[in-house]
DNA sequence: GTTTATTTTGTAAGCGCTTACATTTCTTAA
DNA sequence: TTAAGAAATGTAAGCGCTTACAAAATAAAC
């Protein structure tokens, strides 16, 4: 059951002592703080890029004098001046998933940590998009980017290089991939789901997957799916296939049409946890005994699926040490550093 | 079951043909494309700025060297010159509750929309950190502040107010609010969950909260659940009513230690609907029947709780509207707009 | 106490854009 | 046709910062 209180209150505008306050001395200047500390702009600016450069007596009074004068330093001159913004632009498909969430939460931090700031866009799984919102990122100045999965529009990776900004993709990974990357190989990894429900005995599979279209992510994972069953001499038949957006009633409806198949599945492979939970939920809603008379299997680990009865046989992801990596990376790029690739 | 991958694999730095190329030619600035569009630079910005103030052919020409040249212009001259960065900056808690995550989306969609870019920080529930981020997002130049909740540290109501930097408050409502606001009152919003239960007959009560220091939204809704139940003379002990962060696994766990109380209680209120779903789930994984032995109410209408069986009792809140409307807020006051407060 | 090497500080030239104002070009009406 | 007004374009002065380079102050060496 579903309650509804207010949609959704506005207040503007109030007057306030404090709002009145406002009004008047415009934001001081780095001349202002120069003058109040009786150095050059010079030195103001050394004090705050590289203090240790500025002895300390001279130093001390500068910083004095930014405190007393609220003094932070202009954004746009900075960038301008040193062609640095401090900001990492990131195009994710969507936040309405938690894994992209979650990752991203990890990356800004870690860019945080740097000094970096977070641009943040989102596609919408459409790779137009995608390369619009790199379009703006780069007329936002961002020092670097980074993009989802490994198949995106040419022209992006032109852009970025023509203006020598570093970038990475994440979320995925091949080994000959031309571009640097962060992640795990979506099709490998997938293989391993079916090669254990088989394992159990299972014979009748179906897969509820991803728009594949357009979400290399999906493919992967839907081809390694499909070739770990082939290897197993089994294929599967159009209709058991079910291709759908990431979304729980998705996965449900997904599910409840396959549970009406002539021959039901016993297994359902699904290509991430949303679609998984929701196919699993739409069996008890359904009164079907999970596992008994379908098992369910999905992809990325989420804290749901753990506490789902009975729990969601799942692949793990590390998206957080995905996310990490990738912040990592770019820092590094842009501290002039060559990273190596590793394995964690 | 959860089975393991790789755990995350990295490569970086492969040289391409295309990296190769990328070493030569600066990008473009106005004056280049100036030069070759023979005008002057003014022109060249009139036509990005204001392009029906320029003459057709003229205009055409210019666009035309643009996309010649690849031009794009530099985003800190341009803020430097214009005092105006085209970027909103937004503090939220955190990106893994989906409600934040979903708002924001909403948010991002809008202020793209318009022609702003959003960059993003978190606070980690913490109003320590919530003004260090917001200090960065000051530095990093943005032209308004999203912020989530009512309180916050007085210093940061002070420092956007010096720059006269527009924000806006959401995620909550109050009438007598003294900043802009947009969202509901969670306090009045929460009486209702406990008459709707103690109409069905229920008694015993207990609630599980959110962590209710350092959260307004948490603590006014913790307070109307309260305050609803001792107006029906209902006053419930210490050990009924738990805090805990937002993690299904501690909805759960707080689940199992009201289940296992001497007189447990018969109706479970949750301040959100993660804590409502681990409470659901848990009584599932334990036996306990949902509702005939304990009814479980939550907060927020995630996608998820419509799906659970049964179906979670929730209070729906309109994210996406209230991210929706706190961009357009400050849109308009950029705009030079003074938006008049509304309901929806 | 000089002289020289070293460190610290100041000077000033941009960075690439916007925009007020001056100038030119085009309309319009007499 | 021409003068006056309107519209389009150009000129050039910043915006506030960083950073070569020059100058000054300090330390080291003689």
């Amino acid at each position: 059951m579903r309650i509804h209180f207010y949609q959704c209150m506005m207040a503007y505008e109030i007057k306030t002592a404090a709002n009145i306050l406002n009004l008047p001395n415009k934001p001081a200047t780095q001349g202002d703080v120069a003058k109040a500390a009786r150095v050059s702009t010079a030195t103001v600016s050394r004090v705050i890029n590289q203090p240790d450069s500025v002895r300390e007596g001279i130093r001390l009074r500068v910083q004095m004098a930014i405190t007393e004068l609220d003094y932070v330093a202009d954004a746009g001159a900075r960038a301008l001046a040193s062609k640095r913004s401090r900001c990492i632009g990131a195009v994710i498909p969507t936040l309405a998933n938690a894994i992209f969430a979650d990752g991203i939460e990890a990356f800004e931090s870690c860019l945080n940590q740097a000094g970096f700031s977070l641009m943040l866009t989102t596609s919408g799984y459409d790779s137009q998009h995608e390369l619009t919102q790199v379009k703006t990122l780069i007329e936002r100045g961002v020092d670097a980017v980074m993009l989802v999965g490994l198949n995106h529009d040419p022209l992006i990776y032109k852009l970025l290089q023509q203006r020598n900004i570093p970038y990475v993709l994440t979320w995925a990974y091949q080994r000959d991939c031309l571009h640097p990357c962060v992640g795990f190989n979506n099709y490998e990894a997938a293989k391993l789901l079916p090669v254990h429900l088989t394992s159990l005995g299972h014979q009748r599979f179906a897969i509820i997957s991803g728009i594949s279209e357009a979400n290399d992510r999906a493919l992967d994972r839907l081809n390694g799916m499909k070739d770990a069953l082939l290897a197993q001499g089994i294929r599967l038949s159009k209709d058991t296939i079910i291709e759908c957006t990431y979304k729980i009633e998705a996965g449900r409806e997904a599910c409840r049409d396959l549970l009406n198949l002539p021959s039901p599945p016993t297994a359902i492979l699904c290509s991430n946890d949303v679609l998984a939970a929701g196919a699993l939920l739409e069996c008890q809603a359904g009164g079907v005994k999970v596992p008994d008379q379908v098992s369910i299997a999905g992809f990325d680990d989420l804290a749901l699926s753990a506490n789902l009865t009975p729990s969601l046989t799942t692949m793990h992801i590390p998206f957080k040490l995905m996310g990490q990596l990738s912040a990592q990376y770019l820092i590094d790029r842009l501290a002039g550093a060559s990273p190596q690739a590793q394995q964690q």
